[in-house]
DNA sequence: GCCGTTTTCGGCCCGACTGTTTTCAGTCG
């Protein structure tokens, strides 16, 4: 049982003894519990096995006993037993915006609603509006709810499905009879969500490989499975595809089914122009097309694309949005790399909603290889994030201080950082006095989301003019699969950005990847800079970079454009730039 | 269920917003 698994487990404990009407404090202990396990630094199933984990602030006596029990027998007696209690599919209720366990447990006890289509009809029916508390602006609510819900079905984030597709990709990589592998589609574009992973291998042998496929430990069930293709359901019902070719086709089949679809067709409408139908498999010349050139020998994907006079275009911008254009002369950017980040902004600590101390992220953040850290915790009227007030802030600051006076030898550094809170009418959660002390601000918007456009708009323009603010965080609020952005005009933003000098985050958590990569280019041509921040609130939490990369990548940008992948030394300046106009 | 301790049980994080109410419960961050 992973880590992951057992922390699921404790929420879905919170979510139902919530659903029973228990203590909240009981439930909240839960929740915490699925928060320590979540984002504990150090291998913590392996120390519950061993009964390693008194003396960890939140997980007492009964937690540790069923961490133990989870690390040592894969299962849980207690949630075996309180699950019984309830329909499995309940939980999908708690996923609709506005349904929280008194509404859940209203509508199961009183109507029998049990899943999402059962919703569904107690709505549509009018029996939903009738229970008490309920009424018509609950109901369209809910409908809402599930309309997005079912807009992104079967679709995944990036967390979800990282992990499984290196596992699969290095299975197939160690197989006898495979030369190449590789993950195609959204995935290999670095798209932010994607609703199957598509695998590719060459080989000569492909009935063996695809049997082997079929039987990896993940595969949970079997869709379908032919003599060079295979469909199968992995964990958590991820679809995984293999598609089996040979070492010629292999460059084709690559670009074939890492698309997109748009750019595919006007890569193939490019090999018509020169005579050429291109697939899947290869280019073969269209009968009687006279004066068609010969058709280069392609070995890889570089290789193909010279055969159509482009330069190599990376799978990140294969969307045709400009990108065979630029490929045409040589005008594609050279896209940042996860080797060119130097540091990292916007991370929390103990001191508000982080799992990992101050001294523990700047180690972890040392050990990646880094040159520096920003910490940014939340500000005082996140309340429900133990945001801090100025007494806090001070006194953290302090600490930085002296930390970094530990670390200088090393050649380490912690910038001292806040994310503020933008209110409600574009203020600030702090004074000017107060973040001109610190080394960078970001601010960003955590409450009253559902402003109309102009007002939220004006709100987060107002908060960006002060010159206080270094950087603009997660944008629009989005939680991919779960939460819309909220209302506001991004192009007005980006200009008022470029105006006043503010960097833009580009939040680098799976569950935002927020600004979303479709505006990086507009902002990179108004001269905005990009922060690519992790958002970390646990040292493992750092590692979202990753995700931030791919996005970066997708929105054109090289590492020039990207304030962390300067140095120490040089950085201290671009986050004073804005003050000192 | 956890914590801290005044070692045996009381307190635990706060506020805004929404929609349904007629003074507030539920949800969310």
């Amino acid at each position: 049982m992973t880590r992951e698994d057992a922390a699921t487990i404790f929420e879905r404990i919170a979510l139902l003894l919530e659903l029973k009407g228990e203590n909240t404090f009981k439930v909240r202990a839960y929740r915490t519990g699925a928060e320590i396990v979540e984002s504990f630094s150090g291998d913590i199933m392996q120390m519950a096995a061993e009964n390693q984990l008194a003396g960890i602030k939140g997980l007492g006596e009964a937690l540790r006993d069923k961490l133990h029990e989870m690390a040592t027998t894969g299962k849980l007696e207690f949630y075996e037993k309180l699950k019984a209690e309830f329909p499995d599919t309940l939980f999908d209720l708690f996923d609709v915006p506005g349904l929280g366990p008194k509404k859940v447990a209203a509508l199961h006890i009183e109507l029998g609603v049990s899943s999402i289509a059962d919703l569904k009809r107690a709505c549509e029916s009018g029996e939903a509006a009738k229970l008490s508390g309920f009424g018509g602006k609950t109901v369209e609510k809910i409908l809402d709810g599930i309309a997005f819900r079912e807009q992104h079905a079967a679709e995944f984030r990036q967390d979800q499905v990282h992990a499984l597709a290196q596992e699969i990709l290095e299975a197939l990589r160690q197989h006898p009879h495979v030369s190449h592998a590789e993950v195609c589609g959204s995935f290999r574009r670095g798209k932010e969500t994607v609703h199957d992973l598509d695998f590719l291998v060459s080989t000569k042998h492909p009935e063996e490989v695809i049997d082997s496929f079929v039987q990896l430990p993940i595969v949970v069930d079997v869709i379908a499975k032919g003599p060079t293709k295979a469909s199968v359901h992995a964990t958590h019902g991820v679809q995984c595809d293999l598609r089996a070719v040979s070492r010629k086709e292999f460059p084709f089949a690559l670009v074939y089914f890492t698309g997109s679809k748009e750019h595919n067709v006007v890569i193939r409408q490019r090999a018509l122009a020169r005579g050429w139908s291109l697939n899947e498999y290869a280019f073969t010349p269209v009968p009687d097309h006279a004066d068609a050139p010969v058709i280069p020998p392609v070995h890889d994907e570089a290789e193909l694309y010279r055969a159509l006079d482009l330069d190599f275009i990376d799978p990140e911008l294969r969307e045709n949005k400009g990108e065979i254009e630029a490929a045409e002369h040589g005008g594609l950017p050279h896209l940042v790399q996860l080797e060119n980040l130097r540091g990292v902004f916007h991370n929390h600590t103990t001191a508000s909603d982080g799992g990992a101390t101050l001294r523990e992220m700047a180690h972890a953040a040392h050990e990646l290889g880094l040159q520096y850290l920003g910490i940014a915790d939340h500000s005082k009227s996140s309340f429900q994030a133990n945001g801090l007030n100025e007494q806090r802030l001070l006194a953290q600051i302090e600490e930085i201080q002296a930390l970094n006076e530990e670390m200088k030898e090393e050649g380490f550094r912690i910038f001292t950082g806040s994310e503020v809170d933008i209110l409600k009418d574009g203020s600030l959660d702090f004074s000017d006095e107060i973040m001109s002390r610190l080394d960078y601000v970001v601010a960003s918007v955590h409450n009253v989301f559902n402003l109309p456009e102009a007002e939220m708009t004006k709100r987060i323009i107002r908060a960006i003019e002060n010159p206080n603010v270094t950087m603009l965080g997660h944008l629009t609020g989005r939680l991919l699969l779960q939460r819309p952005a909220y209302n506001v005009n991004i192009a007005a933003v980006i200009d008022a950005a470029a105006e006043t000098g503010t960097i833009i985050e580009l939040n680098a958590s799976a569950w935002r990847l927020d600004m979303d990569w479709r505006w990086w280019k507009l902002a990179k041509e108004k001269g905005v800079k990009c922060s690519i921040n992790p958002d970390a609130h646990s040292t493992h939490g750092l590692q979202a970079v990753i995700y931030g990369i791919k996005a970066a990548r997708k929105g054109w940008l090289t590492r020039k454009d990207i304030i962390n992948c300067l140095p120490l030394g040089q950085i201290e300046e671009a986050l004073r730039a804005k003050r000192a106009r």
